[in-house]
RNA sequence: UGCCCCGUGGUGCAGCGGUAGCACAGCGGACUUUGAAUCCGCUGACCUAGGUUCGAGUCCUAGCGGGGCAGCCA
């Protein structure tokens, strides 16, 4: 168990008080129960990070079971990506995978228990009618006529639903409890349906699918659950996942809730998401502006800085909305003690130094990581033409640029001093395609030795000693704080969420097999390479995220 | 005109009856061969009203505000 000064969330306070009071007899025991139908994103990881950190710091252990009881919606692909995912995330449910339709079987058992003590009846309506009949937010609802049945009469009925005898939405197994309830749950809730799709693991078995709230709660009874979180919608639900247990007299987990996490200019449930998949408005579940685990990956995200991030927001009964830029700054964080530096043009603009010879090339020593003294240094080549960024060159400096412009003398960084002597524009679009300078031999590592000083320090690549890279830069996937907000989403969408560059210049040291996927492009941000990309000629990077930037740029 | 939950700086989190702290963001400064990082500083909050108490952000009540719930989804 790792003590620390951290604050303790109350979830880990009731575990701990359950602990210390021994009411499990045994280590906690988690869960945690994706619906296959869909990829994680940055919010699952909030209740993954929550369940399985418990457990490891209880000595307990969190189990990985897929809610998998509506197979019209479900698909192993999505089994598959979610234990990707969460191994990704460096957790391991050892050998405590389920699947709730592992438990069809005593499920049906259940129901038929409940069935035998009067507690629940088959009722013939349509969906319609019960909904209408289940009454409204402020008025009870009213009996169905199916409700008084014999238990023996619903038995029957109940198994011919079970052996396919009754078309889809013509029965439903249902529990008898309160259509008068305030707590709508409570209303007579629909524990059966029928369902007549084959199931990716029960294949043709069954044609009857219990329903999450007749599901889930025997299922976590079943694992011998002690704690079982989840968001705060479910809250409601509490009630009726009580009874069932109480009813059932069987293992009684406790449930609790927490709220679910927003993130500022992204929109986070599984329907919205896959609507930008299906809508093309992305280029798939892991494209890297999604929010998803996946996506998050591609995009340079570190497992670390995933865990660092729950972390920090830590667990609460408040609905949050967590802005991006902390989601940024886990990133960096991590990023800047690992990451090694490179420098990488993304908009290359010409640079001549008319008095460096025309046949030399030099090797500057450049250090890898200015936080990180083992990363060691490297050796970058300099030449007469180099390639420096072209915001990097102003014709005529605003206020405070402390970068290059005629007349000027800026720091080449690693490289040397240079005075910008004049420039080239081409005389049709008035663009400037070059820019001429002269170098100060003595100030060779970017030292003068006389010690005047310099305004700026820029970086570059040699022109004739570089690769050229594709660079993905990515913004928000939306334009407004909270999407969720807008009547339509999709019309607060970002048209500028990509802006793909392709004739970045970068230091040939990014293609080194051994140097890793993410990358510090002094001055720019964190760039991470495309390793699905590593057939193409050139190399493609996603940023992954900018440096933090003080400067208007 | 039902039931449930939640109200602490801009955003989150802590404070467990003894007069508010942390992170991110913002602003300013130091340092700087990354306008980064690092360091220092600043701005800025207990929803309201009663009550209990020597003492309330903390306990009670009411109000106000916010959220969730009317799938044969989870």
């Amino acid at each position: 168990m790792t003590q620390t000064n951290e604050p303790v969330d109350f979830i880990r306070e009731i575990v701990k008080q359950d602990l210390a009071a021994n009411k499990w007899g045994g280590s906690p025991i988690t869960r945690f129960p994706p619906e296959p139908n869909g990829f994680l994103h940055i919010g699952h990881a909030t209740s993954i990070c929550l369940n399985f950190g418990i457990a490891e710091e209880t000595g307990g252990q969190c189990h990985l079971r897929f809610d998998d009881t509506n197979p019209t919606k479900e698909d192993q692909r999505y089994v598959d990506s979610i234990m990707r995912d969460i191994e990704w995330l460096g957790w391991s449910w050892n050998e405590h995978l389920y699947y709730a339709s592992d438990y069809f079987d005593q499920l049906y058992e259940f129901a038929v228990r409940l069935i035998r003590d009067g507690k629940a009846y088959v009722d013939d309506q349509n969906a319609e009618t019960i909904r209408i009949d289940r009454g409204t937010l402020t008025q009870g609802g009213s009996d169905s006529p199916y409700r008084d049945r014999s238990p023996d009469e619903n038995l029957e009925l109940f198994e011919k639903m079970k052996n396919g005898e009754f078309q889809e939405g013509e029965k439903v197994l249902r529990a008898r409890i309160d259509m008068s309830s305030g707590n709508l749950n409570f209303r007579d809730p629909v524990l059966y349906r029928i369902l007549k799709s084959d199931h990716q693991r029960t294949l043709g078995k069954w044609c009857i699918y219990p329903m999450y709230d007749f599901a889930h709660g025997q299922s976590d009874s079943i694992e011998n659950i002690t704690h079982s979180i989840c968001t705060l919608e479910f809250e409601d639900h509490r009630p009726l996942y009580d009874w069932f247990i109480k009813e059932l007299n069987i293992h009684h987990p406790q449930q609790i809730e927490f709220a679910r996490l927003n993130l500022t200019y992204t929109v986070l449930s599984k329907r919205k998401l896959s609507q930008l998949v299906d809508e093309k408005f992305v280029e798939g579940w892991d494209d890297p502006r999604m929010p998803t685990l996946s996506g998050l990956r591609k995009r340079g995200f570190t497992a670390e800085s995933i865990k660092e991030f729950c972390r920090l927001i830590g667990v609460s009964k408040r609905p949050k909305t967590i802005e991006l830029s902390l989601l940024e700054h886990s990133l960096r964080k991590g990023l800047n003690l690992t990451a090694p530096r490179v420098m990488g043009v993304l908009r290359p603009l010409k640079l001549v130094i008319d008095n460096y010879p025309t046949d030399t090339t030099e090797y500057l020593e450049a250090t890898n990581n200015p936080e990180d003294e083992s990363m060691g240094t490297r050796l970058v080549p300099f030449e007469r033409e180099l390639y420096i960024e072209r915001d990097d060159f102003s014709e005529d400096p605003p206020a405070k640029f402390n970068r290059l412009a005629p007349g000027r003398e800026v720091r080449l960084r690693y490289g040397y001093f240079v005075t910008c002597t004049s420039f080239v524009t081409n005389p049709e679009s008035g663009e400037i395609i070059e820019v001429h300078c002269t170098y100060d031999p003595t100030t060779k590592g970017g030292y003068a030795p006389d010690g005047r000083k310099v305004r700026g320090t820029i970086h570059w690549v040699s022109a004739n000693n570089c690769v050229d890279a594709e660079v993905r830069l990515y913004d928000t996937l939306f334009t407004v704080e909270k999407p969720d907000e807008s009547d339509d989403f999709r019309e607060v969408i970002n048209p500028n969420s990509l802006e793909v560059v392709r004739n970045a210049k970068v230091e040939t040291i990014v293609l080194d097999p051994n140097g890793g996927n993410t990358y510090q492009f002094e001055r720019l941000g964190y760039f991470t390479k495309d390793t699905e990309n590593e057939s193409e000629e050139v190399p493609l990077f996603h940023r992954s995220v900018t440096l933090r930037d003080t400067w208007a740029r």
